[in-house]
DNA sequence: CCCTACCTACCGACCGGTAGGTAGGGCAAC
DNA sequence: GTTGCCCTACCTACCGGTCGGTAGGTAGGG
């Protein structure tokens, strides 16, 4: 969805129907012959931006072709490539959480993503009572962990403005990965 | 200031100079004659917010009342702490943030944190340097580091959602200040 | 007497949303 | 094959409301 752009680059109240309208080329009442209200759109393009994002984390958590620390670069891995390769999504996502606080839409991202949370809290809690990981708060380290990842993308312009280079380049992206992988690795080794 | 609170809670389109000028129990005419536009009240209160923040760091920086990870421990404590009392100002800078990829205001966040960025890194790099410290890449840390504690506190709604507490009361604040120390410890540690 | 702080009243622009009209493709009846 | 019909997608034109900003007036204190 073009709309997407739209709301991810200047937010919901930015976002004016005439300017999605114009993005794919109709009028503004052209588009709301698709879409009952303004609400209607941005909840269609939230939920088909997690859905889209559902779809590529199942397929890294439920292939085990990995296992111990190799699974959990590999879950890794695969989540900073989607963000990377996806930079609206990590924006609206972190428009939403921002506005969440009051109303906006009665959605519940923390909801949404409540069931994997919860799974990667059972497989971390699993790994380190059998002693394969050192023992961590797993709730504190995966929102840890989720923080700094979705800060590095979603902060692209600040970290780029502090670094004076791209983070998204394709060689910075690549190191900053084997930081982040290195810090969880320390924290994690028994 | 109290036009702050309407920016960091509705962001600059959602706010409105009604909204402020009524938080204040004034007319919007009325605030028009103390700022030449709305753009004006928001530099002003991001100005001031910037500022209040590096009085604080300012602060805790030069004060060395600490050495080696003590030290490290005293500034990321003041800055949790400061963070945790001002929540208005962690979402009116992850706000900005986000909206500086396009225009908005000329405002350029990582212009104005640059020098507190190369004198953390500089310090890394000494204390690494000297052993004290286990080698790491220091902007990577420091930008991971700032994006683990800033998320913890711009995503306080979703995170309580995830967890079904509020990340904010004191004794689940200090927990996750705790796991954070902890954190940095192990990456850190020689 | 003037200056500051505040007011009411107004402006043009733009917002989300609605009403009503039209061009054209699919399709059944003849 | 043509005709008539309807439905979808799109349009222009308009609505009430709100926006940021301005003009001009007034009350009151130094």
């Amino acid at each position: 969805m073009e709309a997407r752009r739209c709301f991810s680059d200047e937010g919901y109240d930015g976002t004016s129907l005439n300017d999605i309208a114009a993005g794919v080329g109709i009028r503004r009442a052209s588009l709301l012959h698709h879409f009952p209200s303004k609400e209607a759109v941005y909840q269609a393009v939230f939920e088909r931006a997690l859905s889209d994002w559902a779809i590529r984390i199942e397929d890294a958590i439920e292939r085990p072709t990995a296992e111990g620390w190799d699974y959990v670069e590999q879950v890794l891995t695969t989540v900073v490539y989607w963000f990377a390769e996806n930079p609206d999504f990590v924006r609206l996502v972190r428009r939403e959480s921002l506005a969440a606080a009051n109303d906006h839409l009665g959605f519940d991202l923390g909801e949404a993503l409540r069931p994997w949370f919860q799974q990667a809290v059972n497989y971390f809690d699993r790994e380190m009572g059998e002693g394969r990981f050192r023992k961590h708060d797993p709730e504190q380290l995966i929102i840890s962990g989720y923080g700094a990842i979705l800060n590095y993308f979603s902060e692209v312009h600040f970290i780029h403005s502090l670094l004076g280079r791209d983070p998204l380049a394709e060689d910075a992206l690549e190191a900053w990965l084997q930081h982040i992988l290195a810090w969880f690795r320390t924290a994690l080794e028994p």
